[in-house]
DNA sequence: AGAATAGTGTCTCTCAGACAGTATCTT
DNA sequence: AAGATACTGTCTGAGAGACACTATTCT
């Protein structure tokens, strides 16, 4: 006996920290009062005879036009009704790029934006996230994105002090300021400067490179990359 | 344009400790040579208006023949060839049952069994788990089911610290040793006593309830309990 | 009484936060 | 030289590991 199948989709929130702060990408829907709001996070359906992630890379090139980013799997969201027209399962991932690459993008393309991520709750408590665009607002989220963009928040905060994932989010050559800036976006905090210091360098993941930064107002800070 | 679509299965990873030992629930197949090996985690296919979680209990309901367990999801394993049958895509879940519970059900039904969980890697490396019958020796495992456990493996040591998922490994009345036998087991290493009580206590998620054991050759120890 | 385990007190070492100080670059 | 930021040294307190000690129960 056969059953009916559900479709099975991979969506992805593609992340960056841009001037302190989370952003995520966003595409606009043209078909906003079936799905329940304007704006989503990129997806595709998953192929029949193609692996999970090769559909979440293939998303990511044919409707943003990117390649090579760090990309991780978050959760598989299957609510009966969190598509309205059919039943979908999404195998949602995250990616995490440089705000340079993302700039690029949603500059090419009049349907991509970057809205920044805002939650209203402490650590890793969890709940929906909502999305501000500098000039619209806040963008109303279709399907369960809005608790998606929570989850992912959340994912991050608790990845962040026992990976490396935050220097995804950084340009290859970057000051050990802009790693902090980047702690403090996805924690929603303050953090001081020596023992963040330390422990970024105590965990031997960069290396200083003797270079350093130009076209500051005051002292330039030393450039540092991955190892 | 429709696509075809691939079938959408939970898989269930039932584990417990059993003398000190990490241990799964293990399922005979009957079909073996078509996929893979003669022992499987129980699993079903999610059905078209079903949640994810409730295709995650009922697979525990009639196939186990348990309730009111804790369930996490693990991950979603979708490599086109992992059932040689049909494309299937399992969105893999893990649960964690007191030990007495788990006898029972395998008293009861000649096609389930518990098998120890044997990594050959430290800390949270990861890699592939074997499964380890008392009388059979080691199971061969059908699908990528091997390679599931070591990612739930991987995945409870991973939780062990920030959160309590430890204790619903045990009855509803344990001892502190009882408890530090199963972070022995999940971790696969020694910890010591005192600074173990230490920071159980300190996290007030147990409460001592007066009582203590009986039957113990020695010394009997208080009785916990979860807050 | 002796054996075995339950449970506790203390020392030390490591590490993170806080603060203040020094170094270096631009205007 | 002044100002701003990069970078560092030191103090302190919290917490984990190691060890030794006391307490309790059964044979």
């Amino acid at each position: 006996m056969t059953y009916p199948k559900p479709a099975v989709a991979v969506d992805l929130a593609l992340i960056t920290v841009f001037e302190g702060k989370l952003h995520c990408l966003l595409m606009r829907r043209h078909d906003a009062e079936t799905v329940g709001g304007d704006w989503a996070i990129p997806g595709g359906y998953v192929h029949i005879e193609e692996a999970i992630e090769a559909t979440a890379r293939r998303v990511l090139r044919d409707k943003v036009g990117m390649s090579d980013v760090y990309l991780e799997q978050l959760f598989t969201y299957g609510a009966p009704a969190r598509d309205p027209r059919e039943r979908v399962i999404s195998v949602t991932h995250f990616a995490l790029v440089a705000a340079d690459q993302l700039d690029q993008v949603t500059a090419e393309n009049e349907d991509l934006v970057l809205a920044e991520i805002r939650t209203d709750w402490d650590g890793e408590t969890g709940g929906i996230a909502s999305a501000i665009h500098p000039d619209a607002g806040t963008l109303t989220l279709a399907f369960d994105h809005a608790f998606i963009l929570g989850d992912v928040v959340k994912r991050l905060r608790g990845k962040l002090d026992y990976t490396n994932v935050a220097l995804e989010l950084l340009p290859a050559l970057f000051t050990l300021r802009q790693v902090q800036e980047v702690y403090e976006a996805i924690l929603g905090k303050q953090l001081t400067k020596p023992a963040f210091r330390r422990k970024l360098l105590d965990r031997k993941s960069i290396k200083p490179t003797g270079k350093h930064e130009t076209g500051s107002a005051f002292r330039p800070a030393e450039l540092y990359t991955r190892i």
